[in-house]
DNA sequence: TAGATTGTTAATCGATTAACAATC
DNA sequence: TAGATTGTTAATCGATTAACAATC
């Protein structure tokens, strides 16, 4: 191994594509040199971490100046592999919106989804006009997988089909998975993984809103009694 | 403020929701006592991880034993506020795939999407029939919020209309906003705040693989050096 | 009581922050 | 040169880990 792994903190990776969206948006302002402070203020980002983030890929700055937008978009495509094309299968349900959120650059350059399976009967053959595909049944996955040198698995499927779908693909040979199922799965160490669990996410606004809740309700519970303990007082 | 905001760290949350998903499917299995290790085994966590996340709100395992998986369950739910109904609006594009997460049980026990907005007028009048409502357009974000006492925004939209869209729901009224555009929004500080970049995580796949490739270059580059300087020592 | 596993503490590790020297 | 901002270092903060005492 010639670069220890782990060298570059996954912390900094999940920024770096942050910082790419939002610089291809400054570039289509015509901003073309920016300091880290305001990129800081945009993303929501200490500028010391803006600048440390970058600073362990190489000097892309100018003392004094700023950062080039249409440079650091060049480096960050290049250290992200924005810039190679990344064949991906998708295997999932309800599968148009990825379709549309690939249209709506939600997904980061050079991930191009080649084929898409769907374990519900239901959906097979309906086609995917922006990504010009259909979708197709899981039994062809080894064989999608094979014969367009699908590198990458993305997973959107229910619990207890995950697993599964992540064993099969490992099996057809992809080198990096993305699981975006409610479970974690486990592969092989030379398969990248990459877990997003939604739920999680959203979890944690049901839990803020309802410490929120407890607060309020213990306020009123304490004010009460205060009260109370004043009227007794008196 | 009753207890100190930030005293479970948001790692804690996080896992919180990822531990319950699975001793969903464990319930579902037949389990009914589990030991912090067998979990970690399954969610990829150390077991002092588990242990430590779960005291941090009580005692809720037996020494000796193990937890309970059906009284744990209903820890979580009252901890992350599952046993609640919160009333939802999506404001997105492509909306179809979000009934079947529902219904995939992709989004966390409690959350109830009760509107669904679109940008893109093609989708207008849509029906989505898994949630019984049909699409309606932003215009009437408002009305929707405050009739169907909706208080979390879920934002699906594009880079260019993140922003606007979160100053609207705020304005609306809603308390909380999970933000899965590619790029930040800013809230006031009394709105709570989650956001989720698809295109982030994936790009830790990009840039893992990309690393590989480089660091294969490298080792046939360091090969290939090897044996011409071996054969110029010959 | 003996065996096992939790709940908790102390030590380690890593990430963030703030401050500043280097430099345009 | 003076002003400004990067790149980097040292200090702080927080999270993870490992080990074990408490306890079923």
């Amino acid at each position: 191994m010639i670069k220890q792994r782990g060298a570059i903190s996954k912390a900094t990776i999940g920024r770096m594509a942050i910082y790419y969206n939002t610089l291809k948006q400054m570039k289509d302002e015509g901003v073309e040199v920016f300091v880290s402070r305001a990129l800081g203020r945009r993303v929501g980002i200490p500028s010391a971490v803006i600048r440390r983030d970058l600073a362990e890929f190489g000097e892309f700055g100018t003392q004094g100046v700023g950062y080039d937008v249409k440079y650091l978009l060049w480096r960050i495509e290049k250290i992200m592999g924005y810039h190679s094309v990344w064949k991906t299968v998708v295997v999932g349900v309800g599968l148009p919106i990825l379709a549309i959120n690939q249209y709506y650059s939600f997904l980061p350059p050079g991930i191009r989804i080649l084929a898409v399976l769907d374990l519900d009967e239901r959906n097979l053959g309906q086609p995917l006009p922006e990504l010009d595909l259909c979708v197709e049944p899981l039994e062809r996955l080894e064989e999608l997988v094979r014969d367009r040198e699908i590198r990458i698995g993305i997973i959107i499927v229910s619990p207890a089909q995950a697993q599964m779908v992540a064993d099969r693909l490992v099996q057809a040979g992809v080198e990096g998975i993305a699981n975006f199922s409610p479970v974690p799965v486990s592969v092989p160490e030379t398969v990248s993984l990459t877990q997003v669990n939604m739920g999680s996410w959203l979890s944690h606004l049901t839990f803020d809103l309802s410490q929120t809740a407890t607060e309020n309700y213990l306020l009123e519970f304490i004010g009460t009694r205060w009260i109370k303990e004043s009227l007794t007082c008196e």
